[in-house]
DNA sequence: AGCACGCCGACT
DNA sequence: GTCGGCGTGCTC
């Protein structure tokens, strides 16, 4: 083997790795590597001793490292950057201002397929009579096997069943019985399909006839003939070799035989996999209504002004269709579009009237999808300069390769799944888009009919454009809000488990005049416990602080945190009874209560659990669409954007959870909520109705909610955000804290909050436990940092790191993990 | 984040 | 002794 490694270097790189380090690393090149390298390449770098990982180019240079040798690359893996630099200036914002390492941006970014790793696999060797004899029983037996296959190291310690096997494979490399082989591979492969035409020769009608002769003792031969020009003038054109299979019923043998005959010639083609899956329910192209025309044109004005506008339409206003024209305008100009959707289970519904509008150029980009999907999509925005794209996604969708974006839309910007909280980066794709943006020389448009209080003062000190649309399409009125006393309904038992009679009526009457229903419950904070009715006993999770979730349907008792599960105990373990019951009212029990008062009904439920998969969601919202469900219950999912025509009621079970919320966001939430639920109710000619129970219907924000009041929603917020130093008006960076041991977390956390209450004098709260202050085994402590001092915020993320770094380097800490929360909310 | 190395306790 | 557990520190 000639394994000298060439010493003379003509070049340097700096790579960051898709781990949690904080610098990027640098490597050493050859003059021929060099030409083919710059930022945003992806390269194949050896880390550590036995590791390869996939690292990204930030900078190609002379400077060689001082104090230690630099590694060569194990190879280049692309011919053109993967990352574009508008992304690499991005990842650099992101990974200051979320308090991250762009690492861990890299790897939230980029789709697995183009991270290869390696896969360490031990290949055998000849080896001597002599050589054989100085091996252990245990080397001896990894030997044998290698024989038959070559063994990755966890397959070895498999074999001989221990977990220590490193010491023993360098033994046997270094007597040179085995041999490590790296191996690197591209997990992407783009999908081909197969394509077949009819060879040139028989284009013309009297050859064609001839064949038809010859051919007639072959049917499906024939078949396959006449299907591949059914079509007029189709004669010369290849054909998926699928849909012809399905149309002729003939088989690949059929197929086969024809080009054995050279009557067909065959092709492959990369296909993008089709993303966008057809609903039975075909979307209509309406046309915009004066009101909409009229905020159209006003967002195209405002957005020559500011580089961000908020619509704020009513719900069922039809922003989309005002968006749809934005679009078109933008794709005209061969610019990219970035459409955001809270939810991935909403993008199909969008996607369905984009894709009817846009066709092929539209994509979908969201964590459901597989990573051959996602890396299509990434490949297909990469390379879209000038052709004009609209990409619908979720949060995750703004870390795309990005070249030449016009606009970006935040759909209901204030919805809080924009935020990712674990793991890093913690950023709010919403905020990270604004910057993106601005970055692209390319506008952003926030649309909400609740927004957020950050983007309301934005547009009230004018930073923002602000356009609104307060008329419902088709002239809908706003439904009717009503409350109902639970506690009074409680007194004059007037209650049939969660329903009040009133509900129960209402619903009734909807019913019989042909109407759906949709209940709503909010499940956060609220989960079914079981617990023993004599002693008062509720079983815990072992490895988290809370109380263990009963699942009706796997007669199981879960832990939502971990997962941790068992099944439901006959008896109490603490007292021995057979007392245990279930407590609390999940969506589970509100299906069964209402199959219960309406036997004769169809119900629903859409929640986590009921809409596991890919297509859980679509499944159930198309049984509502199509009426072979008569009530839908739900968590949060119903309420988010859906448009079903025939609902005529919405109820909500219970609107106390959501206002007690212990959040300084409770009352905007609930707000928003109660808003968005309400606007479920009665979208097509008929005016709808909205229940909702309640034990204080005295409370401002069911008020507000009842009127339609956002601006007094806004202006008492605004009073006790600036009284309790709260967001917009001041900012703040959540620090947790965690643990194997109780008393390092509470140790660490009081050093740290010691450490920045010296040197910072703004507000610093904490560190309390959280409400649930263990979770897998490891203790939790908080801390939350108000930036309501006159230190820049980067000044404070600065202190905060050069504290953490002093934090890292006293031994008792070792152990503790402390992770930046930027914008916790 | 891995992952090796080193120290320590348990068990053949 | 040998194995496995766990704490510690490094990776260009």
């Amino acid at each position: 083997m000639n394994n000298k490694i060439e010493v003379t270097s003509n070049g340097f790189l700096d790579v960051i790795l898709p781990l949690a380090l904080p610098k990027p690393y640098t490597y050493k090149i050859t003059k021929a590597q060099f030409k083919n390298l710059g930022p945003g390449y992806r390269v194949a770098v050896p880390f550590g001793k036995r590791k390869i990982y996939t690292a990204l180019v930030i900078k190609v240079h002379n400077v060689a490292p001082q104090t230690y040798e630099a590694k060569p690359i194990v190879t280049i893996l692309d011919k053109v950057a993967t990352v574009t630099s508008f992304q690499l200036d991005f990842w650099k914002w992101m990974a200051s201002y979320y308090m991250c390492t762009q690492g861990e941006i890299m790897r939230a970014c980029l789709p697995a397929a183009l991270m290869i790793e390696s896969e360490t696999l031990l290949v055998k060797c000849e080896a001597s009579e002599e050589q054989l004899a100085i091996l252990s029983d245990a080397q001896y037996l990894v030997y044998e096997a290698l024989q038959k296959q070559s063994l990755t190291l966890d397959e070895i310690s498999k074999i001989i069943d221990r977990k220590q096997v490193m010491a023993l494979v360098m033994g046997m490399l270094k007597e040179g019985v085995a041999q490590i082989h790296q191996r690197l591979e591209e997990k992407f492969k783009p999908k081909k399909v197969r394509y077949v035409k009819l060879s040139e020769s028989y284009h013309q009608e009297d050859k064609l006839q001839t064949l038809f002769k010859q051919l007639q003792k072959a049917p499906k031969q024939l078949a396959l003939i006449i299907g591949i020009f059914s079509e007029r003038e189709a004669i010369k054109d290849w054909k998926k070799v699928s849909d012809l299979k399905a149309k002729t019923g003939a088989t690949s043998g059929h197929i086969k035989s024809l080009l054995d005959k050279n009557i067909f010639e065959e092709n492959y083609q990369e296909e993008h996999r089709i993303l966008i899956r057809k609903t039975q329910n075909e979307p209509e192209l309406k046309t915009l209504s004066t009101a909409q025309q009229i905020a159209l044109d006003k967002i195209k004005v405002a957005i020559q002004y500011k580089n961000v506008v908020l619509f704020e339409g009513v719900t069922s206003s039809g922003k989309t269709e005002v968006y749809i024209k934005l679009i078109e305008d933008l794709l005209l100009k061969g610019k990219q579009v970035l459409y955001l959707l809270p939810e991935i289970s909403l993008t199909s519904q969008i996607v369905n009237r984009l894709a009817a509008r846009f066709g092929s150029q539209v994509e979908v980009y969201h964590s459901k999808f597989s990573i051959h999907e996602r890396t299509e999509v990434w490949q297909k925005v990469l390379d879209n300069e000038g052709k004009g794209q609209v990409i619908v996604g979720a949060r995750s969708a703004v870390l795309l390769p990005f070249q030449s974006l016009g606009l970006v839309i935040v759909d209901e910007e204030h919805e809080n799944s924009y935020k990712q909280f674990d793991p890093a980066p913690r950023y709010q794709a919403r905020d990270s888009a604004i910057y993106l943006a601005n970055s692209m020389k390319a506008k952003v448009l926030l649309g909400s009919a609740t927004p957020s209080l950050e983007t309301a003062e934005n547009v009230r000190n004018k930073k923002y454009g602000w356009v609104t649309l307060t008329e419902r399409y088709g002239g809908v009125a706003l439904p009717a809000i009503k409350l109902i006393d639970l506690k009074e309904a409680h007194r004059k038992k007037k209650t049939k488990g969660m329903f009040s009679s009133q509900l129960i009526q209402a619903i009734k009457e909807t019913l019989s005049a042909g109407k759906q229903v949709i209940l709503f419950q909010n499940r956060r904070g609220y989960a079914p416990i079981s617990e023993c009715t004599s002693c008062g006993h509720s079983p815990q999770c072992v490895q988290c602080d809370v109380s263990l979730t009963y699942h009706q349907t796997q007669q199981k008792l879960r832990c939502h945190y971990c997962g941790y599960n068992l099944p439901m105990p006959v008896q109490c373990h603490a007292c021995g009874m057979p007392s245990l019951t279930t407590k609390g009212v999940g969506t589970q029990q509100i299906e069964e209560q209402v199959k219960e008062i309406f036997p004769e009904t169809n119900v629903g439920r859409m929640d986590w659990d009921s809409t596991r998969g890919k297509w859980g969601f679509d499944t159930i919202i198309d049984a509502f669409m199509q009426e072979r469900i008569q009530v839908l219950v739900g968590t949060q999912m119903v309420v988010k954007g859906l448009d079903f025509k025939n609902v005529l009621l919405v109820g909500v079970i219970n609107a106390d959870h959501v206002l007690n919320f212990p959040d300084f966001r409770a009352h905007e939430r609930s707000y928003q909520m109660l808003c968005q639920v309400a606007g479920r109710a009665g979208r097509s000619d008929q005016k709808g109705q909205v229940l909702i129970q309640t034990y204080q219907p005295e409370h401002p924000t069911l008020k507000q909610v009842i009127s339609h009041d956002y601006e007094s929603l806004y202006l008492s917020q605004r009073i006790e955000r600036h009284k309790y130093k709260y967001p917009p008006y001041y900012r703040m960076i959540r620090i947790t804290f965690k643990s194997r041991q109780f008393e390092t977390v509470n140790m660490a956390s009081d050093w740290f909050s010691n450490v920045v209450k010296q040197s910072y004098k703004g507000t610093v709260l904490g560190p309390v436990f959280p409400a649930v202050a263990r979770v897998r085994n490891l203790y939790i402590k908080q801390l939350l940092v108000k930036i309501d001092h006159d230190l820049p915020s980067k000044e404070l993320k600065r202190l905060l790191e050069r504290t953490h770094k002093s934090f890292q380097a006293i031994a008792a800490f070792r152990n503790t993990r402390i992770n930046f929360d930027v914008d916790p909310y």
